[in-house]
DNA sequence: AGCATGAACTTTATCCATAAAAAACAACTT
DNA sequence: AAGTTGTTTTTTATGGATAAAGTTCATGCT
């Protein structure tokens, strides 16, 4: 049966509304609600009723307002907001960049089904739209090829990487001064000042960081390609990072002081200073990668 | 039901190799026959027992020999040869690029179902394997959203193509000597040669050699990412020039002699040479591409 | 032991069914 | 007329079943 996960979702969103007063009072209309939530008025009267039903809001003809206050077991649980696809994705990563999965090995639909706990048709569907990081590959009436997360792989994608960026930040450089991004990149030079302030606490917040900056660079010349590649590494890294988590606060410093000095030099718009400290992050990142691939693969071993 | 394609599919080319005379007098094992015709033993045994079964072969004490020739309606009809998934695949793209599917149009899985006579799942994977060429995009619970076949995306696919290839190229010319790829390379020549002596008759021959010619360049410096760029071009060419047929002789002798330009540029190992040959031919590719795409835009509107 | 056939078992390709979510339609209200 | 809510219809997400194809095990023959 298909899931709830967007109801369960939409509810607890509501919940933190209700919550944080964002709905005092009287509350909007269904199709305010919809749109303010993401979801169809279907799913919102389903929300409304349940809160009425749980006295999280009254209802009296017609009219809506809010009623006791919303208590933390009012939430649903965070897995069930999370739909079937989403969990076999995070099951998969997990299987294959932490367990033992050694390059070669060949993946059987019906056995990760079983282990997962879905049908095979999720599994199918998540392995097909996975194969395009070029990690995996289909063998018809087969089954699925492990090419293994490698060396070889990420030198590849570093190598594309690399060629991007050059060309985006380049472009990027080139805009007129009245481009509205050139305002974007400073508000995110200060964004990385900040960061730097209050390293010690906070460096997990670099990601999301890094990741808007280099979207940022690659939308003064938009190029679907482009966004896919970059789709590509933030997934990957996403989860490779996850459970590799050495020397992160170290690593995410560095990439900080790059990410500046990359930024002077777009703002120099001098060709030369850009292409120098594109390059030199870019070769940061993929160091600091190999050494982590290499070093998840001894642990692995040892396991 | 799975579809029984892959038998009939081998059941057609053991029914090629009796009348061929590769069979003749008394026939290998099944093991040995499994090897040549790249299924499993099981299919091999199912092929065995209708050939025994239409007396094209006969059995004697588990001696197999050929029996009566193979008449032409021995054969399955083609359609029968090719899985489901292609045939979405084939029907999906005429509908796309025949149909007078606009740009902005959304994808609806049952509806394609139904026009196709295939369930909604075969839908739904090939639409996900299709997602990365770029030309359509999922909304969760919502649907597909069909960007169109664009000018945009043409010149976002050749930017890249560009940058790829310039890369391959400059590599290529880099290799060693002794390296194996040259005499493939030299005798890709001839036979972009031979195939300008017969081009009245063999144009259409010209887009294998073409395929041959581009993943040779990308052989002396593999890379996924860039196999899988060219993976896109070969598909989306392959349907976009099935139905658009002006001028392809014309084109195609154009390109031929950009080809052989480009083959001497590479031997001369002259890296100016190499950009301007290989700029000079994907100039030239994107500029037909374009072409035909408005002049397909005039036909859909009139049509 | 090594290869051939036969039989049993496992996995993939494919269809179908159904609850959840979205969209479309209808009827009211201001 | 535009925005509400109530109702019905359509579509997506997901599970399940099964024939075809692949793989493994068993048996027998040189």
């Amino acid at each position: 049966m298909r899931t709830d996960t967007v109801y369960k979702k939409a509810f607890n969103r509501a919940a933190n509304m209700l919550r944080d007063g964002q709905l005092a009072g009287e509350l909007p209309s269904e199709n305010e609600l919809r749109r303010r939530m993401c979801v169809s008025r279907t799913t919102v009267r389903k929300v409304l009723r349940e809160l009425v039903h749980r006295e999280l809001i009254t209802e009296r003809h017609g009219l809506r307002s809010t009623g006791r206050p919303v208590s933390d077991n009012d939430y649903y649980p965070d897995a069930e907001t999370t739909p079937r696809a989403k969990h076999v994705e995070q099951q998969f990563m997990e299987w294959m960049l932490r367990g033992d999965t050694r390059p070669g090995t060949s993946i059987n639909e019906l056995e990760l089904a079983r282990q997962f706990g879905v049908a095979t048709n999720g599994i199918r569907e998540f392995l097909i739209r996975f194969s395009r990081f070029g990690l995996i590959e289909k063998r018809p009436n087969t089954g699925w090829l492990f090419k293994g997360f490698t060396e070889d792989f990420a030198l590849e994608l570093f190598e594309i990487r690399v060629m991007f960026e050059l060309r985006s930040a380049h472009l990027f450089s080139l805009q007129p001064d009245r481009s509205p991004l050139w305002s974007k990149l400073a508000a995110l030079k200060t964004a990385h000042a900040d960061l730097l302030e209050r390293i010690e606490s906070r460096f997990h917040d670099f990601s999301g960081l890094d990741n808007r900056f280099h979207r940022l660079i690659n939308e003064a010349s938009p190029n679907r390609f482009i966004d896919d590649l970059y789709d590509i590494i933030t997934f990957i890294f996403h989860y490779h990072y996850q459970w590799n988590k050495q020397d992160e606060k170290q690593r995410n410093l560095a990439a900080i002081h790059e990410h500046i000095a990359y930024i002077d030099a777009l703002e120099s718009r001098n060709s030369t200073r850009v292409e120098v400290a594109c390059r030199a992050h870019l070769a940061s990142a993929r160091k600091t990668l190999m050494r982590s691939l290499t070093r998840f693969d001894e642990t692995s071993i040892n396991a």
